[in-house]
DNA sequence: AATGAATGAGTCTTCATTCAT
DNA sequence: AATGAATGAAGACTCATTCAT
């Protein structure tokens, strides 16, 4: 038999939807799509400004989609930043290859952190967005602490080896926090003033805080 | 080296999406299936609850397939009413078998209509969710009248059959329609809180009021 | 100083609403007429049916209002339902001034049950739509169990009066269990199909029902 | 008799519509007070999270007030940010009396900056609620980077004075900066997660920098 | 000055339906 | 025949703003 095709009687309203075109895409790929717009929105609107309707035009999708594959838009934003940070782990951390001194590896983490892959308004702009709601959503809290301690582990660890190469002692952590708080607020006041001042001169102060770190004091 | 090295693995599909299965099904039995999903889903979550998604995952295949097979949810609304109806007709009605007595086939019937065939929870559940849109809907009433016609007629003819058996006379329609209504009274009363009598005490309430019926009374 | 009147700057979206006619009204009156929106409105449409813009629309206010009063739709939805409860309530129990024996105002009671007050398509309609929900919902669940207890023990109580003015013993509880139902299955019959029979014939059914009880049986 | 005779109170307000109170406040006092409210629920909700409602709750006045008196919602965010930096602004520049050393005074101001006037979860929350904003505002941006100009300008000059007390050639501009951008991001960091560090070790991670500055290096 | 009822645009979410695969 | 990605209309709810009192 056939599929039935009698007309809608009366009952439920009748919706007759109008033309559209189907892009199908694989559901993964939709979704890395989605999380794309959704911190591409963020950048360009902020957080408050982002709403469904903007994500979906962005990724150029119709509005019901995100709760097709996000169940809400929730999951989305929290997906979103996992995304931000994963991306930002990958990067900052997966550098060394083993074949650079502790001392120079730390150079290097430093720069790929001022590197333009990083670095950019709307990255940078992203973070920005999420800033104010990090500390009011359990999921986005844990995701910022997570990320935070693994950015302080790689740097502790660096000052460290770096410490016994150079057979100096030194207050790793706290040259980790220092370090790690001045990168975060060139960041931030960047974020709000590109103007204030360039990438290589933020790169090189940080620089230039390890090598006090390391200097060799007169009052030692 | 230091740094991990996990692929940025962002998205936590909200659906992972299980290979699909296409079992292939005879037309006639999977619609078979649709109309019972439905009818468990209306018993289960209300008219207004039952959506598409909800009876489909009842039925355990995909969103697509009923509006492949009924043109319309519409469409399947009504067969499900008209199944719930054919199915009462036939547990109901279809008992005599002219081997009774007349008053013997009218206790029959009602003890039939307490039965645990009919008299659970599911089937009432569902006509219950059938009774806000039966008089919106042109066709459901349209069954519904049909129905209740039959039923009428039924009781009608059993009680004139057993007034000449007794050759007393009644008001046949009268008491059919009070007995009628007094079980449709006892199901809905059932349905919305099983805790207030049993099934056997609304059996014999029936039964009694066939008794009274056909009672010799002291008035007459 | 006066207030400040500066025009919006450019971080929250500024909305600049259109014109309206403002029927500022006292809060419980506007509450009681958005009730009554609710119960007309399920009557008409069915629960399913019922939209908050059905029900503004029908109360002649703007969509915003019923948030406003009542935080929800559900709220709305289940005080509306109180609301029926307690007119059947005030209505149908109201009624004996202890002028009355017992028998006489068993009769009153159902003869209300019949009055154009109460057996009104409008009214009727109202419970309909209401049936496939209460058993969905822990509030409404609630109502209607403590409704149908106050209905039964008012029967149950006239049945046991009469009973004892009449010098009989009777199962005062089935008698009022089966009135009770017979009433409901009589109002759910009649919803459902308004022609199948007059409110006086229905009246008479529940009229001559206490009459068998209460005839003086050639059995005993 | 009986009935019930309850009166069919239907409508359990979901507001009681407590007398008003028409605390008439002078103007002024008014508008710090809504001010002060803003900032909190800023700091409590977020930024996306602040809605007139909330703030009118937080200040113990109707929702209709804030329009009366800022005329929107807007304004009122404008002037609660502006509040803000002037708040920081006292505390932060206000310092020297002149009796101190350029260098001292630059420790005092970076210990005032870690005293509990303004490095506590409630201030620092609120800028955290605002900086997803600044961006997308013409109005806060401009105040914002005034703030930022201002701060770095007397750090700048004190790194700068500093130096010439101690006969040294710095850079001041890149110390003054990257000192901003050390406490700017532990405060980040903190209000993000207070557990990561404690507030005395901030301050002794930024004095520790201002110590390396001037340390005698081996290498000049 | 103050209140809170009223409005309606905007936002998130649901859901029947379509259709590429 | 079957799946589920995609659509968009419609629904409930939020919220800044207006204004009668």
């Amino acid at each position: 038999m056939t599929a039935a095709r009698k007309k809608a009687a009366a009952t439920t309203a009748a919706r007759e939807p109008v033309k559209a075109r189907r892009n199908r895409e694989n559901p993964e790929v939709r979704r890395k799509s989605l999380i794309e717009a959704t911190r591409r929105s963020i950048a360009k609107n902020g957080f408050a400004g982002t709403t469904i309707e903007k994500i979906c035009t962005e990724a150029k999708v119709s509005r019901g989609l995100i709760n097709h594959h996000f169940g809400s838009k929730e999951e989305l934003i929290r997906q979103s930043y996992k995304s931000l940070c994963d991306e930002w782990e990958y990067h900052a951390h997966d550098q060394a290859d083993g074949i650079l001194s502790a001392e120079d590896e730390l150079r290097s983490v430093i720069r790929t952190t001022f590197s333009p892959t990083l670095f950019k308004p709307e990255y940078l702009s992203a973070w920005l967005g999420f800033f104010s709601v990090i500390g009011k959503s359990r999921g986005l809290s844990k995701l910022n602490r997570d990320l935070s301690a693994g950015d302080l582990a790689v740097f502790l660890r660096l000052f460290e080896r770096t410490a016994a190469e150079r057979c100096v002692k030194i207050d790793a952590w706290g040259h980790a926090t220092a370090l790690l708080a001045m990168i975060d607020g060139l960041w931030l006041q960047w974020s709000l003033d590109p103007k204030s001042f360039t990438v290589k001169q933020a790169e090189a102060l940080c620089l230039d805080y390890v090598d006090r770190v390391f200097a060799p004091s007169a009052r030692g």
